[in-house]
DNA sequence: ATACCTTTAGAACAAGCGTTCGATGGTACG
DNA sequence: CGTACCATCGAACGCTTGTTCTAAAGGTAT
């Protein structure tokens, strides 16, 4: 619905480890806007191995070789969804913590961006938290591996400022995982479908977790 | 290491629709459980599509088509693990449930019950709530979604139960899905890959929800 | 109209897939 | 010793996979 989180970054074609590296801008970048989306789209409700490159060509409206044109392999396209997930959580997340400087303000910013983003571009954050690249030492891995452990490092450090002033009773790494596991919708279990409001879910989030994190201090509310 | 959880009730080859409906009791049930484990292992890590055939015949030490022996193919190993995991959670959970009444107790019981399950059969249970088959409109399937419903609404019960005594400020439908959001290890976000002795997580996340969901009432401690 | 460059798509490729078949060795019993 | 049955496996089948090749279509500038 709301576009708000949408400036992902471009990094097209771009070869990374090329030889002929002829660093053209970006003149084919709209098309492979919508190969990302479809693809996005399919690697979350099939899976990555599930998925096939005639199956994103026929959800993509391209042809199963013109993919080719635009990326360099099926890999290439779940690295470049991944990629720019992070990178537009990482920057959405950077902004939205700059506006407040409490603790438990900066907790809340954090839900919401996250919940935020997350309902407005689910295949794309189910992609990144979900699936994985089978078989194969890829340094794209690794790069979006370590901006996946910055973002966790956001979260862990706002913790770490909470539980300092307010003696929290769960390790903070822990808590970390539980707040993530519950920020990662869509639900496992599958038990509610019911279409919250997002600034409603995130507030349920957080209010459940601070009360259990800090031991019943009430929560901020800006 | 504990396998106080293990007494899954066979189901083994038994054809369900078939005609010739021969039904013998079980004479290759031994091997037929190495088959099972190792497939839910090779799942749980590659994914059901990225898992093949040959890759669990490896696995298992069954050669690739010894494996047709002992089951109709691949579908019907993902069915048998997911079927009889889903079993196992429903059975120990109803036992473990009888030994206490009060709602809070019975809550404690259920996370612990989930959580030791989780740990002493990370794979199966990764297979059970990630894994689904592709295309395919299966029977089987809806079996195993109809015994998953009913697990979550035995959580969903307790924890209207708890409410009505302590008027809790989450709606419980949404407060399930948390709950069952935090206990689904391993976590998906990597954190914490803290090994914890598994009475203590449980008893963490046991005390993070509660503070959360009844707003900051204590805790029961048996 | 000619030449050029971007973009597209059909056909084909080797490799891997799930599954089936026929044959093999091993016991148990007449 | 022969026969039936159980358990097992190598080889092969037809199909799908990711990827590449080659050629043609569309658009502009000369």
């Amino acid at each position: 619905m709301s576009d708000e989180f949408t400036p992902l970054p471009l990094t097209p074609a771009a070869e990374p480890g090329s030889v002929a590296g002829a660093t053209q801008e970006s003149p084919r970048a709209p098309k492979l806007e919508t190969l990302l989306t479809a693809a996005a789209t399919t690697f979350a409700t099939r899976g990555y191995s599930g998925t096939s490159m005639r199956d994103i060509a026929h959800d993509s409206g391209i042809s199963l070789s013109g993919i080719y044109y635009y990326t360099r392999g099926k890999s290439s396209l779940l690295y470049e969804i991944q990629s720019r997930t992070i990178d537009a959580l990482l920057a959405s997340t950077a902004q939205a913590l700059s506006t407040v400087t409490k603790p438990l303000d900066q907790l809340l910013q954090f839900v919401e961006n996250h919940v935020a983003y997350s309902n407005d571009h689910p295949a794309f954050v189910r992609v990144l938290s979900h699936e994985t690249a089978p078989d194969g030492t890829d340094e794209r891995r690794d790069a979006v591996e370590l901006k996946r452990s910055e973002y966790v490092k956001v979260l862990r450090d706002i913790l770490d400022r909470v539980r300092q002033q307010s003696s929290a009773p769960v390790p903070t790494a822990f808590a970390c995982d539980m707040l993530f596991a519950m920020m990662s919708g869509p639900r496992q279990w599958g038990v509610s479908d019911t279409e919250f409001n997002v600034g409603m879910a995130s507030r349920l989030i957080y209010d459940l977790f601070v009360r259990g994190f800090t031991g019943g201090t009430a929560a901020a509310r800006p």
